[in-house]
DNA sequence: ATGATGACTTAAG
DNA sequence: TCTTAAGCCATCA
């Protein structure tokens, strides 16, 4: 699996993310069946064009904390994301150390290995 | 070839 | 809940 495969087979899983539900960095690199790829997940999501067809749910992905991760200071990356998923319900909450992040308990997506479809192409 | 860099993870204290 | 440390691996300078 090159490169642009590996990226089809993210975009691929995350669109099957369900409203209202987060996955982690490292649980779709495992659905993908590269586990020690969790990086590249991000990787892949920011190479993603805003009018992508169909369109990835790219908000849905955290970190394994369930904190959204920053895209470095002096960035929005964060922020805009919270805002997305605040816009489809789901609750966001603020740390003391200000770093934004989801209950990974409630709004976590953990489906069977086998229950979803791995095929992208 | 080499070293630095990430939208990362896990374990330990 | 934080902070550190170590492990991870494609991409880039």
């Amino acid at each position: 699996m090159d490169s642009a495969e590996f990226h089809s087979a993210v975009y691929h899983i995350v669109r099957q993310i369900p409203q209202q539900h987060v996955a982690t960095y490292g649980n779709i690199a495992r659905l993908v069946g590269m586990p020690h790829h969790a990086r590249h997940v991000g990787q892949a999501l920011k190479f993603l064009s805003p009018d992508v067809n169909p369109p990835v749910p790219w908000h849905r992905v955290l970190s394994s904390s369930g904190a959204i991760s920053s895209r470095g200071p002096g960035t929005d990356g964060a922020a805009r994301q919270a805002q997305e998923l605040e816009a489809e319900g789901i609750e966001v909450i603020q740390t003391r150390s200000g770093e934004l992040k989801v209950d990974l308990q409630r709004w976590g997506w953990n489906p069977e290995p086998g229950s979803i479809d791995i095929n992208w192409s």
